[in-house]
Parts: C-alpha cells; structure tokens; sequence
DNA sequence: CTGAAAGCGCTAACAA
DNA sequence: TTGTTAGCGCTTTCAG
C-alpha cells in the first residue's frame, strides 16, 4: 500500500483476489454468471479490505443513478416529514434513494436546490407544489426525467402530480361550517406569501362564505414561533377584539390546537358557542381533550403514489402527465355543532 | 440536435459558443481567469441551452463532493427535523450540501444507509448516536472523512462528536424530582431497544434513585401510535393502577404533554398532588395551558457544531477526534413543585 | 464464464 | 487568457 488513506478502488479487489477487475465488477452488482468459487474469492477481499463500490464512477460509466430527488418547503411543518416517510418506504424497495431537500419556501431557494439535485442526474425529481420560478420550471421540463409535483393540483404541472385541490378543501369547509349554522366566522394563519396551499384553501373558503352572502369576520397572520402557542395567543387577541365570533378557522391544526387548548382552558363551550376547525388532520390531533374538526391532507398516500410513479417509470418509454387528485375528508371531530 | 432528449453536455456549451470545453469549464466553475467577453459569451449560450453541469463526471474527475451524509434514526420525532435544519442553516454558506438519510432505529439499516451514502464519498459523515453494527464503525473509520457523531456523549465516538450525556441528563432530573419533595415515581417511555439515548436517560434516572433508596413505582412502555394520545392513555392507566403515584417521569416531551392534557383534564392538582418531567423542551410546549418540566437536549446547537465541525475540515491536515459536551439546561416549568 | 478495450463528462496539469 | 492531454473508477461491449 503506497497510501495507506488512499480510497480502496476496484483494482485493489482485483490484485487481492486474483480475479479481473471486470468480474470483481459483476460479482458486486450481481450481474452476469459467475462461478461460485470466483465469487466467494471476491466478496472475500471485497470484505477483507472494507472495500466500497465508487457510485460517482459507477454511475457516471452507466449512465444511471439510483437517486431521486425530493423537494419540499419546509422540515418543521411536521406535514413533510410525513410524506417524506411514506416515499421512503415505497423507494426502499425498488433501489432508488430518496435524496431530500428544502426550500424554506423561497422560489430562488428552490429553484437552487433543483439545480444542484439535477446536476447530479437523478432518476426522477418529486417537487412540492405547482409553482415554481420560471427558470426552475423550466430545468424541471426539460430535465429528461419523471417530475411529480406533490401536494397540490390547482395548476397546471409540469409533468405528473399528485396531491388534493386545496381550493376545494377550502370550500367544502366552509359549505360544512355555514350548514352547522356558524354565521361570525374568523380566520387564523400563516403569513407566507409562498405558502401558494394555504392561500388557496383560504380562496376556497372566501368564495363560498361570499357565495353564502357572509365575509369573514376577522382574520389574523402570524410568522415564526410555536404553532400551538402562537394559535392560543391569537385565539385570546381574536375574541377579545371580536367577541361576536361564532367561529373560527385556522390555516393548520396546531394553530387550531393552541386555539381549542384557550378555548377548554377559558371555559368557552365548544362547539355550542364557537367552533373550531384546522386543517391537515395530524396526529397529534389524537391526543386533545376534544378531537379538533379538520380535513385530511392525504399526506401519506400523496407519498406512496408520488413513489411509486417515479419508480415505475422507465427511463425510455416515458409516458407521464398522470394527474391524480385525491379527495380530502373531512373529520367533524367534536368542535363543529352537528 | 440528434436526440433532442439527450442530456448536455459541456461540448454543447463549448460548440454554441465556440469557446473550447476547459474555458467553458473554468466559467461555469467561475476558476480561473477569462476574459469578460468569453465569460459572457458562454454564460449566454449555456443558459440558452438550459446547460446543467453534470456533476458526477465533475466530482470523478476533481476527486471533490460537496455532499455532507447525514443518517438519523427518524423524521416522526420533531427533534431530528430540527436537527437538520440547523445543519443546513451551517451548510448552506459552505457550498456543502446535506444529504439525509433515516435508519428507522434498525442498526442493520443504519449501515446499508451508511454504506450508501460512503459510497457517493462525501466530504464527511454526521450519524445520530454512538452505537452502529461493528461494520458500520469499520466503515466510518476507514472513510477517510470528517466523521461526527451527534446527540450523545456517553460513548466512544469513531472521530469527533457533539451531543449530551444522556445518562447525565437523566441524572438531574432524578436529582431534582427528589429534592422537591417526591417520592413514588412512575416512568413512561417507548419501548425501542435501539432508542439508546432514551435507555441511558432511564439509566441514569434509575441510578440517582437507587442511590435515594427509593426504586421507579410504576413503569410502561409503548409503541407507534400518537406520542399525545398515547401519554393520555399510559397516564390514565397508571394512574388507575398506581393511584399512589406522586410524580411521573416521561422519556419526551410529547407523551409528558398527553399526560399533563389528561391530569389538566381530570382536575387532578399538579404539581401539588402530582408532579410532571419530560425531556427535549420542544417548541410545543410553549402552548400548553400549563409548561412541562423538561430538559433540553441542544439540538439547534448540536447540528450547529456538528456542521461547522464537518465543514472546517480540510481534507488534508485532518485532525479530527473532537468531542463537545453540551450541557442540557432543567426547565422546572410548572408542573414540578418549588 | 472471464477478460480487454473503450469511454462516460468532466477537471488537473501543463503548454502555448 | 486559452487550449491540449490525460486520466478520475467504473461499466458497456465485444472477444475469447
């Protein structure tokens, strides 16, 4: 050994056992026939050097890499690690990693992150959302590979997506909250101009209340902070400037979380005097005193078929362009008057 | 244009700007010196052509991967999210760029992770733990790379580390449980013979007791579900079977938050008539009527060092074999008496 | 079943 | 400031 540190390369497997690079090669990938006593010797010094197979070299000589790309806004929305999962174990058996990355919900944040991903020739990008910078649309449409848009499908994708139409989950909201009876209705979120789902549901929402002859009441955006604590101290200022309100709608359940904690804290009667709804229907929901009325985000199937459309997909015959729209449900819980 | 579908290459750019690949290279890499007119004049074509450098055939030749591997046990659990975030937030002046990768708390996982990350050869290694598979530990040894493990301190790291003593942590909170008065205590936890941390945090408990001459009263363990509802669950059925029970020690902050929603719920005086601790201060504690007592685990703080660790290193001139200790800080909160 | 030759697309090193 | 030449470590292809 000249170099003690010197990464291990296949040559190195081929002198210590004798055997040519080329069948070293196949025995490592499993392709071809070899005879077993060939095989045995080479895993054995593979083993015996701690050898580790080059991907970049490998991949660069078959022009094929196992990776797939994953881009999402945000890791501390507890919405994505979610969907994140649930590709993970669909990719885990067909061969493909999943390589994540985040855009903190910046276009041009994005737009880099799908450049430096697609730099490395993934077999496959999944993108969250429709909207992207024109240059990034662009890398995506002519990057040569499957590209599934998640989450969203009020748009026009790139390629395949799969997702809810978070327009219509706004509405369906609303035709449930008006047909309970709630008339003094207010509304809790996010400030993100980038957040294009949330805007949309609250579009969706908006529409039908005006349809229904009512505008929203109030409405209030926070930035930053602890979700749960933020929905509780808004909650508080909301119905202490309008204490009229008969309801209110939160653009995310732990927002509407901190809300339903003031509301049980203060004695207010849910849903007798006020209702409350979020949206996403996560988990945590579970533990709550009263079950908060929200509407699923389908976050688990969106990975699983996302997945399983890069996967499936061979790199000739590219068809594409499937649009799959799942139909959110919503779940009353115990905080919309039945 | 032969097939308008394969991917470009440097040729392309070099041919529509008539400048040869090496100064197409040196542009596109901004290396070198080139003169203001051929820079532009091959930014101008490569962008026309939509050009994405191929990095794979760039990291082969410059023997060079801004990549940093990063393998956690899980994305469910809200405290490796933000672990990653501050990693990123390090990173993203770097030019490093974080690949994550989740072992589920399965050893055998962790090293095909492990192996698939080393084999892209990445500019160094962050792994959540001190305990791999033999072969595991072989491979970081020999990787050649920054290798640095977060989390935990109880241990003999491979290369360098940044975490807590678990085991310490669970220490102090014994410590403090005991001086403020309480005597028959419950523990309540996952039961994840992987999840070290949390083993050493009872183990350390468990010894501070021993030493009180007074043993855990009661103890329960859990699996998958809703951390919230099952805290509730586990409380409400300890509870009934150990009414007895002056304070209860949960192994996070989530199942400690379930089980302060159900005391809170039943009226049940705490801290008065009991006490409550869990562990991670995350962020959605800050919403609860009442603050859990808990101990806070430095993750920002860790993926903070742990990324500038892996990215202050040269190549050459490793050092490596660093280890920081942070100290993690007992947040009494309310629900512990003074 | 095994091996030799030719390159994948880029960059280090050197030459002009 | 620009270009030329040789690989990087592997796999494809073709020949034994």
């Amino acid at each position: 050994m000249s170099d003690p540190r010197r990464p291990l390369t296949l040559r190195d497997v081929s002198e210590a056992s004798g055997v040519s690079e080329m069948t070293v090669s196949r025995v490592l990938r499993n392709r071809g026939d070899v005879s077993v006593a060939t095989r045995e010797r080479v895993l054995e010094a593979a083993k015996a050097l701690g050898y580790v197979p080059n991907k970049i070299a490998g991949a660069l000589a078959s022009q094929r890499v196992n990776l797939v790309g994953v881009v999402i806004p945000s890791l501390s929305n507890m919405v994505f690690p979610e969907v994140l999962t649930s590709i993970s174990a669909v990719l885990e058996d067909t061969g493909l990693q999943p390589v994540f990355g985040v855009s903190n919900y910046q276009p041009e944040r994005e737009e880099a992150v799908i450049y430096e991903m697609l730099s490395w020739r993934p077999s496959g990008i999944i993108v969250a959302g429709l909207e992207h910078t024109d240059s990034a649309r662009a890398m995506l449409e002519n990057a040569g590979v499957p590209v599934v848009e998640i989450m969203d499908t009020d748009g026009s994708p790139v390629d395949s997506a799969v997702g809810i139409s978070h327009e219509r989950a706004g509405r369906e909201m609303a035709k449930a909250i008006i047909a309970a009876g709630y008339r003094k209705i207010g509304f809790m979120g996010t400030r993100m101009p980038n957040d294009h789902r949330a805007r949309k549901r609250l579009d969706g929402f908006r529409a039908v209340l005006a349809e229904a002859g009512i505008g929203l009441a109030d409405s209030e955006f926070y930035e930053g902070g602890s979700a749960l604590a933020k929905g509780r101290e808004m909650t508080e200022a909301m119905l202490t400037r309008s204490p009229d309100l008969d309801f209110l709608y939160y653009s995310n359940d732990m927002i509407g979380a901190g809300g339903l904690l003031y509301c049980l804290d203060k004695g207010i009667d849910v849903p007798g005097r006020i209702g409350l709804a979020g949206f996403n229907n996560v988990d945590l929901l579970d533990g709550l005193p009263v079950r908060l009325a929200t509407m699923d985000a389908c976050r688990a199937e969106i990975g699983r078929q996302a997945a399983m459309i890069v996967a499936g997909r061979h790199p000739e015959g590219l068809i594409g362009g499937e649009v799959v729209t799942l139909t959110p449900k919503l779940e009353p819980g115990g905080t919309i008057r039945q």
